[in-house]
DNA sequence: TTGTACGCGTTATCAC
DNA sequence: GTGATAACGCGTACAA
């Protein structure tokens, strides 16, 4: 049973495969109401099937988003065990295919580009979430379609940005646990990169101290990467070293969580001994004992966000260059993780 | 600036597109050391990036693997919330595009089928994960490239199976719970259907009971949807209901985390009134809060395997028909959530 | 080693 | 206004 082409529709129906094409993909202006009604018809009655490759060929549009996500360095294994970007990853696919559209999901090997696969597979558009080196984005610009990078400040004129505002989150975290009698918070975060969204966390971070007259103090920053076992060790370290400390602004639910593992460890209570805040508001920060404060953003409908965006980019290509980035809200949700001192 | 083709190869060589392509493609038995080396330089200093849209359509090959997850019903989004189903991706992704393969990733409308997309795509593979109706593998049987199916009992001779022995994993769990004394066992599950993994849980459950002696109740048996949610229902239910249980077997990790939340939510405490044990071993389950004891599986290896096997089989198309399922290894990790009734 | 037909769908051009 | 013909996109592999 070999392959069904446009041939044999258009040999049924009785007319050119040029009048076929017009049919199915819409453009019935040229073509008679008759001429339709047929190839309809034998298009249905033959199961026809058009093949993306030739289609992709012949005009270079491939409905072939690619998306790429952070990997870890030792196993080339995505950071979808991060569950922000899985809830990244539902919006955007589920948005994708209603439209038509497939996702290639992948991670970039360190040192590599994207454009290679860009290129190869004719992509019509890529999202792209994390932060990278300079020439990562420089070899990006090259490729000739509409990218939108999600947690990312490099804000080129070449690409569309998704966003929150990550300042402000910091801010946010830090100055609730100031409003309830907090001084002495620490920050566990990722490594705070330039241009990173874990930059602007600590600089929210720092503003708010610095307007309640407190003093910041590099030493209750904990900083190396975004995982739930860092968190935990973080947690020792500050029951060990830095008694003073009540409250950790941990920079992602992921190591919130370690954290308040690694204080459940050395035998505290959070949030009797230690408050914790955390940041994204995944699915199990709700679902954690004590369910945990946490700044929420939307992720879901973030991704949905992003793929929008990138659609309508890629259906109006005179639409200039990106405007402004999309900034999506933010607020700190109230659980169970911070104590009031009094 | 257009796109480097290999005809531009070719001419900046002095050969021809043949030769181009052989030398590119490893054929060098049929050409001159010279042509190789120009060869090479021409690709190299142009730059050239092969079209695999072109390559698609001259040999059907895509270097394209679909992976199919399961979805949620009302939203239409990926069950990637089920870090279950994220861990597999990550095995997944990793080995196929360390193998040159890209990896499609989607969910499948109900009722509807994968052979279009297949075909559109023109998939050299599928790796298909959860269960469906009948009608949808019967329309997969008609794609003419290998599968594996993950979480399915669907034996059929065209599909490989990457499976674990789920009916030993019910079994084990519940052999555990009765033998630190407890005698009456709730089952907390999704939905049991044919042939699917859940049923075979069941039936270690049942076995394990009976090879006991004691009676299977069907009252203690909770069967709805594979979310946090209903595993916090049902423990509630438990609480009001059924104060005579004393263990609660869930079928995946995500509902037994539900049931710890319901349980402490009604001011019950796990392990002292209530003993869990879940299924998968995901990476929380040594998060949480008391750790979860559970029937693991290595997930992440999973998802390796499954590429593996299905790469194989792509790369041997005269292997013949899927031999018997690989079956992966399973234990129980004792962790913090059982407690010894004396 | 090379020339070239082929895979399949699109679209510009031309004919009625 | 309708419809058909054919060139094109790019890489592959057979015949010569």
């Amino acid at each position: 049973m070999k392959r069904i082409t446009i041939r044999d529709v258009s040999e049924r129906a009785g007319v050119s495969t040029a009048a076929v094409s017009y049919v199915l993909n819409g453009r019935e202006g040229k073509v008679s109401p008759d001429t339709i009604l047929r190839v309809r018809r034998a298009a249905e009655e033959l199961n026809y099937i058009p093949d993306f490759s030739a289609r992709s060929l012949a005009n270079n549009k491939s409905k072939l988003i690619g998306v790429v996500i952070p990997q870890t360095e030792e196993h080339k294994q995505l950071l979808l065990q991060n569950p922000f970007y899985s809830e990244l990853i539902c919006g955007i696919e589920a948005r994708l295919r209603q439209s038509g559209y497939h996702m290639i999901l992948s991670g970039v090997e360190k040192g590599e580009g994207y454009l290679d696969t860009s290129m190869q597979r004719n992509l019509d558009g890529a999202i792209i979430m994390g932060i990278y080196q300079e020439s990562f984005y420089e070899d990006l610009k090259k490729a000739r379609m509409p990218i939108v990078l999600i947690d990312s400040y490099v804000y080129d004129s070449h690409f569309h940005v998704v966003g929150i505002d990550d300042e402000l989150g910091g801010y946010l975290a830090t100055k609730h646990f100031i409003d309830n009698g907090h001084t002495n918070i620490a920050l566990v975060t990722g490594m705070i990169r330039k241009d990173g969204v874990v930059e602007k966390r600590f600089l929210g971070y720092k503003r708010a101290l610095k307007e309640a007259g407190l003093f910041y103090h590099p030493d209750h920053v904990f900083e190396h990467s975004v995982t739930y076992e860092f968190g935990q060790e973080a947690a020792k370290l500050i029951v060990a070293k830095y008694p003073e400390i009540t409250a950790v602004f941990a920079t992602s639910d992921l190591m919130a969580m370690g954290v308040m593992q690694g204080l459940r460890d050395e035998g505290k209570v959070v949030p009797q001994d230690v408050s914790v805040i955390g940041f994204d508001d995944i699915t199990i920060a709700r679902m954690c004992t004590p369910p945990l404060t946490t700044i929420m953003q939307d992720t879901i409908n973030r991704g949905i966000t992003a793929a929008d965006r990138l659609l309508s980019a890629i259906h109006n290509p005179d639409g200039g260059l990106p405007q402004e980035p999309t900034i999506m809200p933010l607020t700190l949700v109230n659980r169970d993780t911070v104590r009031k001192l009094s």
